[in-house]
RNA sequence: GUGGUUGUAGCUCAGCUGGUUAGAGCAUCAGAUUGUGGUUCUGAGGGUCGCCGGUUCGAACCCGGUCAUCCACCCCA
């Protein structure tokens, strides 16, 4: 028998932190709902065909994928041989797997649009928070299963949602204490200008891929990889400009006007940054417009969002999210526009802890603890705690008549601030004893003054 | 997927250029204290030194492999 283990990139969550990570929770969920959106849940796993090919390349292999059963019956073997040729070669074959562990919550929730589209009321907003599984090699910040918290309305291009998914972002990070969070935005139609301008529509791919780094990379190195991905030299003195640009939003937008103003995809671009700001103008968030920024995920169409996590922690992005013209479009049903943001609790949650910003009241223990003194007496105590209990109060009643000093330490291990003690004595005089374990105060009650006593 | 780091008691870690019986603190349990905790004191239990192999008279220590971990890259929440 060897010793049990955790499989590579996930964790066990003790009681501590899960009462932790349901502050989390419940703030995101408290607001989804208070904006609007309605629950969803999906699957865990999915069918492969409906996850390939929606993250792009790299998404793709880093998809959980689930071997099929039966593999061993005979009649199967030739088809299962080949499906593990095409294995070897990188592809991937229903024959061997034809599921996979959900990837993200987006998908799921375009397939379920698609799916129920004729049932659903439009715009739909729904929030989902659920679990989801990523074959990443694990590292600070990155897990193989972690929780999301998406919210998304589907059937609708007003940037109002836009501007409300952005405040739903700072009510949520501020009332967690993340008030060093910073929100980046962009808009795709600008990159999609930015490679028009530079010549073609599809250095659109690398040139992203390119100036997302810039931050991360510097500025040479983005010239580096550009020069390798055989770009004009005209073309990349075009983008160094574009990467030129900086300061506050008004003045972002004045020089992305200059650039990118006289190509159709570039108005587009400004037009719904400006119609976006004048939503926000009088909001408490604050945000950066930021030309580099891309996000991986193929998807968008629209605006971009990322949160990144306060400056002082190196957690990178927390959240990030966007707008989408034609998911569904992917699932058989076209013109079905969406838009949609995602916390990342797991990484919210390590940041949340490396700041220490988790209150230190989150533990709810029993108020009461009473002692067992014996059997007869704990027959006689059962109906106290049951009675107390019934009206809402949370106790609890050491399980054996062990010496007192013990049950004194567990009650104040678990936190529990009150003691009750009922033993042959208080039987015989029908009383019970209170004590208050912080101020060390003892009194002798009634049973009825005890159930009315203030805990 | 690529590169590196670290694996010693439940936890955090010592352990000298390889040397006899592997240590500490915390935690646990017992006693001092049979119905009154927190402090203190005394004592006890707990180890295949991640695993497999190699070098050596001798390996926790050196070498190889493997697994796990953390970190970085790719990518991402």
């Amino acid at each position: 028998m060897s010793k049990p283990s955790l499989p590579a990139g996930t964790r066990d969550f003790g009681p501590d932190v899960v009462r932790k990570r349901h502050y989390i929770l419940d703030t995101i969920r408290e607001t989804f709902q208070r904006y609007g959106y309605q629950p969803l849940e999906t699957p865990a796993f999915e069918n492969l065909e409906t996850l390939t090919g929606k993250y792009g390349e790299e998404g793709d292999k880093l998809i959980f994928k689930i071997l099929n059963n039966g593999l061993d019956n005979p009649e199967k073997e030739s088809k299962v041989r080949a499906g593990f040729e095409k294995v070897l070669q990188g592809k991937s074959s229903p024959d061997l797997t034809e599921r996979a562990l959900k990837y993200d919550l987006t998908i799921p929730f375009a397939r379920y649009v698609a799916m129920n589209h004729g049932q659903l009321t439009f715009p739909f907003k729904r929030y989902q928070i659920q679990p989801v599984w990523r074959a990443d090699r694990p590292q600070k910040g990155r897990y193989r299963e972690f929780y999301q918290c998406d919210a998304d309305v589907v059937g609708s291009r007003s940037l109002l949602y836009e501007s409300e998914l952005a405040c739903l972002y700072h009510e949520v990070l501020t009332a967690l204490g993340l008030t060093g969070y910073q929100l980046q935005v962009n808009h795709r139609s600008l990159l999609l200008a930015l490679a028009e301008w530079c010549g073609d529509r599809d250095w659109l791919v690398p040139i992203t891929v390119a100036i997302d780094k810039l931050d991360k990379i510097g500025l040479d190195k983005v010239k580096l990889e550009l020069e390798s991905n055989r770009l004009p030299a005209e073309a990349i003195e075009k983008i160094l400009t574009y990467l030129a640009i900086e300061g506050s939003p008004a003045s972002v937008l004045d020089q992305l006007e200059k650039l990118l103003g006289h190509l159709p995809e570039g108005q587009k671009g400004l037009s719904d940054l400006r119609t976006w700001m004048a939503y926000i103008k009088d909001q408490p968030l604050t945000y950066r417009i930021d030309p580099t920024l891309a996000r991986g995920l193929n998807y968008y169409t629209g605006m971009i969002f990322e949160v990144k996590a306060p400056a002082s922690v190196s957690m990178g992005s927390i959240g990030g999210g966007g707008r989408y013209d034609d998911l569904t479009g992917l699932f058989g049903v076209p013109d079905v526009p969406g838009v949609g943001i995602s916390f990342g609790v797991d990484r919210i949650y390590d940041v949340m802890e490396t700041l220490n910003l988790f209150p230190t009241d989150i533990a709810d223990p029993p108020r009461l603890l009473f002692f067992n003194l014996g059997i007869t007496e704990s027959q006689v105590t059962f109906p106290l705690l049951q009675t107390l209990r019934s009206k809402g109060i949370a106790a609890d009643l050491y399980p054996e008549a062990v010496k007192l000093d013990k049950q004194f330490k567990y009650a104040e291990k678990r936190g529990i601030p009150y003691v009750a003690i009922l033993g042959a004595s208080e039987i015989a005089s029908g009383t019970i004893q209170l004590k208050n374990l912080q101020t060390g105060t003892q009194q002798t009650l009634t049973h009825a003054e005890f159930l009315n006593a203030k805990l």
